[in-house]
This record gives structure tokens, C-alpha cells and sequence, in this order.
DNA sequence: ATTTGTTGTCGAACCGATTCGACAAGGACG
DNA sequence: CGTCCTTGTCGAATCGGTTCGACAACAAAT
């Protein structure tokens, strides 16, 4: 059933049952406009959301790009949580959230092409290592703001404090009191590289008063990660603190080990980043820096929100803050 | 820049462009599809994917409703396991992934009257409790699927079979040689009634030679699974083994384990469901049953393609598979 | 040479909504 | 009573594509 239809059985044209409908922009007598809602009630009446979206150039649909190199993998756990929080934001907006195909940095030009077919107000990007594959979108003049990266100023974005997170993780371990410290992690995004020279640099500091350190580049994921720990937690000197890129690799650490009867926290203690799922489920709950993914995700999406509408919008770098559990405490 | 202003600077008609572009239904001479194409390219042209929609009565992408009481949770690691699955298939189709916002079964009906808005050729639904919710758009005919939950033949549906899946948990205990054995779990959804009941019959069918048995139902979430595994790790006589309904149960049995100083799995052994990322993440890791989600997401999309095509679909159960790691072993 | 058929192009209609401009009817005002 | 303004309705245009039907140009068949 069509407008068009509906109008014809009423008697009327298709623009008075559109005013009805939508409190149009013109004023439609009370008598009429009962007559068509209840016709549009009893006759279960759908207007189309694409021919909608084509008069008023707006889907109400945001375009949510994954940051994956290989879309079959695509979802670490950090992108599932803030793919949730925007997905709820959105519904309370009455948004739907579309996740456009065609995004793939790995693949070639014309796998990208699909994208530019994503009927969408604006994207909301889960930083890549870099945004060249995606300059011609961004070019084409569409809202688009991006999460967890850097954008050379090509389009706004919303990142968490990692500097302040990883100084929040280094002062709990040392204030705890602890003196032979490690940190584990990556340095091949922008996010985890910024945590990796932070801790460097907070490390070289005290340099002085500590007595023993590591900063190794583990990777971030799990299985390369749980050799490396195992291989460090065998050694004679071992640390009483390590200190990890995130909560996956806190996991490695943990189960490293339990697997060589290192009590945790008593002997050692482990700190992640994220707040993870896992952070919950780990058998000792792991303390951690929380990233502040759904005001992240706010963020986002009033970034969007205010682009579509034509206004500016800022960069933001939100606060990170210390989640003691029970994975830290002084050293033995 | 539109079809019809290309088709003005290069002096030929809209179809003509048209058809030059899409192969279209008519040839178009070689000169001037080079000529169309050429210009298409050098402009930047993309034609508007909302009007192209319209015009085709086809968007080229698929819904997918999960199945949260509350989207502000909406994403169980199943979902997301799921969603992943879809997306990467969706991906290689070149369909676009939308997830609507309005479908809350907790809320009203005005609520869910957005999903109609939704601008999809079909959706795959992770089946909440009940359809009634969905009666409307069901009955509107919009292609549908349904994945792991009943659908009284309302729509046809993707199951694993977890029947089988619970069969498999419980022969691999029985032949290690387990008679002290306890299944955790919950009854309120149709797959996880499914396991409980399957493992309730298998109990009752090998009664006399076992040696004691807990059925408990303990609900699928974690707190509430850790007081109750504590409490039952912590009588006289504890089960050897213990089969949990998912994963993530299994996750709260181990850290209860090791909390009590009960070594897993020498003295306990533990069967999850599901594998989720959980499983392989766990300090030990832990054996479980396999649900074929990426073969379940196949076939929904095989299924809602199809019925988009207007063929016909059937039901589909697909078998689960017994994943052996660390944390089952014969009994002490 | 006439008929038939194929190829390529164009204008117009269409998809299903929104919205502008025109206009008639009725009320308020001078 | 004539003018002006407001209210309510309609037809037509629009959004940006796809596709049908008509037709001209030309080649092949009779």
C-alpha cells in the first residue's frame, strides 16, 4: 500500500494524507486528519523508507566502519563494546546503524567502491592505521568522525587519554610500592604506541629508585603474548608488577602464571587496559585503566549529529581512570 | 553531481547514461560508453545508492535484530560471535549489514514501530522468547529468518543442535569415567531448556551406575553462577565433574575452582558450550562444545536470500562438535 | 526495391514519498 | 461591502535513479 492508494480510497490527494501524517507543513482539518490515521491504522499503512529518504535526503542511518584489516576477524572486543554502546545510543535516537560493506584497506580500490553505495547520513570510523584508503569519502564531503586514531586533522575525532591512563597504571604499581616492573605491549597503532612511550618515558624518570625494569614489544594478542610471559616469568629475576597494553594480554599474563604457580596478586601483579569483558571473568578479577568507550561513543555520535546538522565539531580526548580489582597489590 | 546533470554535459540522455553505466537493459555503441564512462570516472559520479533503491526495489541490504531484552546490552559474546559471522559474509555479497533500532520486545509497541522504517530486503532475527512482538512485520511478509530459538513454523529458522551438543558434553564426562557429575544451567530460553532436558534424560537413563548427580539451575550469568558454583564446590562431596550450559558459566566454575584451591582438572573437570572467545582466553583452557555459528550464519544468509529471490527455505539444524582442551581429564 | 530486423538513442513514465505554489472558502477588519 | 489574512485542499514538481515504448538509421533478407 502506497500513499497513492491510500489517498484514492479517501477521496483525497496524496499531499493532504502526507500532511496528516507527518503534522506536514500545512495545516490539515481535525476531521480529515482522523480520517486518514484511522485509515492508515486499520489498513496498516507503511510509508516507504526509501522513497522517504530520497525526498528528504536523510536516511536516519549511520554508517559504522569497523577498523579491521580483514573483515572476517573483524571485531576485537574493544569494537564489539563500542559498536554496543553506539548501537544503543542510536536506538534511542531512532537511527538505525548500518554496517557498510566494502571496507577493506587490505584489498584493492574497487572493494572500496561499495562503500560510497552505504546510505548513510555519516560515518562513524573505528581508526585505521591510516585514513588513505578512505580519501575519497572523505573528500566527497561526508560526515565522518573518527574513533581511537589519529587523523591528521582530516576529520574530527574522539580518542581516550591513553597518556593519562598509562601514567594511572604506572603510579598504581609504583605507589603499591613495587620496584621491578615490566610493561607488555604494542606499538603498532596509534593508541597502544602512546602507552608503550609513556610508560618509557615514566620509567626513565624513577630510573633511579627502580630497581629493575622491562619494556617489551609482546604484540597485543593472545598466544604470542602467553610466550613471551611464560619466558619472562621463568627467568631468576622476575618482575612484581607487569604492567599490560590491555586486557587480553593481562589474560596471557595471568594464565602464564597460574601455569608456574605464581600466586596473583601476592607475588605479582597484573594491571590490563580497556575494562574489557574479560577484566569481569578473569578468575581473579583484573584491575585495570577503564577506557570510557560509551562516552566515547556519545561523543561520537553528537559529533555526527552535529555535522550532519552543518555545525562544527571539536576533537575530544576523554579521561581514563584506575579500576582496582584484585590483581594488584604490594609486592612481596 | 546527479545522472542527469552527467548526462547533460555530455549531451546524451539520462537513459542513455543509464545504460551505459549498468550494462543497461538496451546496448549503447562503444564510443559512447567510453565516452559515459570516462566522464563518470574523471567527475567523481556516484549514483545515489536511495534512489537507485527505489527505483529497483532493492537496498542490498539485510537486517539483523539481535535478540536483547534491552538494547543497552544487547550483545550476549554469542550475538557478536553471530553478528561477526554475518557481517564477513554480508561483506563478500557486497549487501549491506543494518542494524534497526526499534525492536525492544520490553518496550511498547510504538517502539517497535521504527523497524518498519527499517530500509531492508529481508532480516535475520536472533530469536528472542517469543515472536509476538513481530507479529506485524511478519505478517507484512517481509523475508525473515530466525536464528537458535522456536518459531512455531512461523518463520523458518537455523538451529544448532543441541540435543546432540549436550550428548556430546555428557559422553565425553561419562567415558572419562566420571559418575559424580553436575550440570549448571538455565531453562528459560529454548536452546539452553534443550541441553538441560537432554542431560536430564541421559542422567536418568545411566541412574544406576551413577554415583551422585546435581541438576541445578543456576541461570546462564556469571554472578550469580559463582555463588551458586562456590556453594556447591564447597560441601563434603563435590562433584568431579561439572557440565555447563555456556561458556561463560564454565568461566565462573573455573575461577570458583581455583578460589577453593580445587585443581582443575585433577581433581575437577569442567565442559562449557558454545566456544566462545572465552574458552580459548581462560587461564586453562577449556573444553567445550562447538556451535557452528559461522555455518549457522551461512545458511541464514543462504535462507534469506533465497526468500528474497522468492524461493523457499527449510529449517536447518546443524550439528555441534566436542572441542577437548585442558580442562577435562579421568577422574581422581 | 521493398520488407523485415537489429541497434542505438531519446523522451516519458515510474518508483513512493515530500513540499511548493495556486486557489477557494471563510473570518476579521476597515 | 470590499479587502486582507488565514486555513485547508489540490495538482504539479521534485528527489535521482531505472526502464518502457517510440523511432530513426542502417543492414540483412526477400
Amino acid at each position: 500500500m502506497t500513499i497513492g492508494e491510500l489517498a484514492k480510497m479517501l477521496n483525497l490527494s496524496k499531499s493532504t494524507v502526507s500532511y496528516a501524517l507527518n503534522n506536514g507543513p500545512k495545516p490539515v482539518s481535525p476531521e480529515v486528519k482522523q480520517r486518514v490515521l484511522k485509515a492508515a491504522e486499520e489498513f496498516g499503512f507503511r510509508p516507504n523508507p526509501v522513497a522517504r529518504s530520497l525526498a528528504n535526503r536523510r536516511s536516519r542511518t549511520i554508517g559504522f566502519i569497523p577498523n579491521a584489516l580483514n573483515p572476517a576477524t573483524m571485531y576485537s572486543a574493544y569494537a564489539a563494546v563500542f559498536l554496543q554502546s553506539t548501537f544503543s545510543l542510536a536506538h534511542e535516537r531512532e537511527l538505525h546503524l548500518l554496517l557498510p560493506s566494502g571496507y577493506d584497506p587490505a584489498r584493492s580500490d574497487e572493494t572500496r567502491e561499495h562503500l560510497f553505495n552505504a546510505p548513510v547520513d555519516g560515518f562513524i570510523l573505528l581508526l585505521p592505521e591510516n585514513l588513505s584508503a578512505l580519501r575519497d569519502i572523505i573528500e566527497q564531503g561526508r560526515p565522518m568522525i573518527g574513533i581511537a586514531g589519529k587523523t591528521d586533522g582530516l576529520i574530527p575525532s574522539i580518542n581516550a587519554d591513553n597518556a593519562l591512563g598509562a601514567s594511572q597504571a604506572f603510579d598504581h604499581i609504583w605507589s603499591l610500592g613495587h620496584r621491578k616492573i615490566a610493561y607488555l605491549g604494542s606499538t603498532t597503532e596509534s593508541d597502544t604506541s602512546i602507552r608503550f612511550n609513556t610508560t618509557e618515558t615514566l620509567f626513565s624518570r624513577v630510573h633511579s629508585e627502580l630497581e629493575q625494569s622491562w619494556l617489551i614489544r609482546s604484540g597485543a594478542n593472545y598466544d604470542p603474548v602467553l610466550v613471551v610471559a611464560r619466558e619472562l616469568l621463568s627467568q631468576k629475576s622476575i618482575p612484581t608488577a607487569i604492567i599490560c597494553v590491555n586486557d587480553l594480554v593481562a589474560s596471557a599474563v595471568l594464565r602464564a602464571a597460574l601455569e608456574l604457580r605464581i600466586r596473583v596478586p601476592e607475588q605479582l601483579s597484573i594491571i590490563g587496559f580497556d575494562d574489557d569483558s574479560v577484566a569481569r571473568t578473569m578468575p581473579i578479577p583484573l584491575s585495570t585503566i577503564r577506557q570510557p568507550i560509551p562516552e566515547m561513543a556519545v561523543a561520537a555520535m553528537d559529533g555526527i549529529l552535529a555535522q550532519i546538522e552543518g555545525n562544527s565539531f571539536e576533537d575530544q580526548t576523554l579521561a581514563t581512570s584506575l579500576i582496582v580489582r584484585e590483581t594488584t597489590s604490594a609486592p612481596p
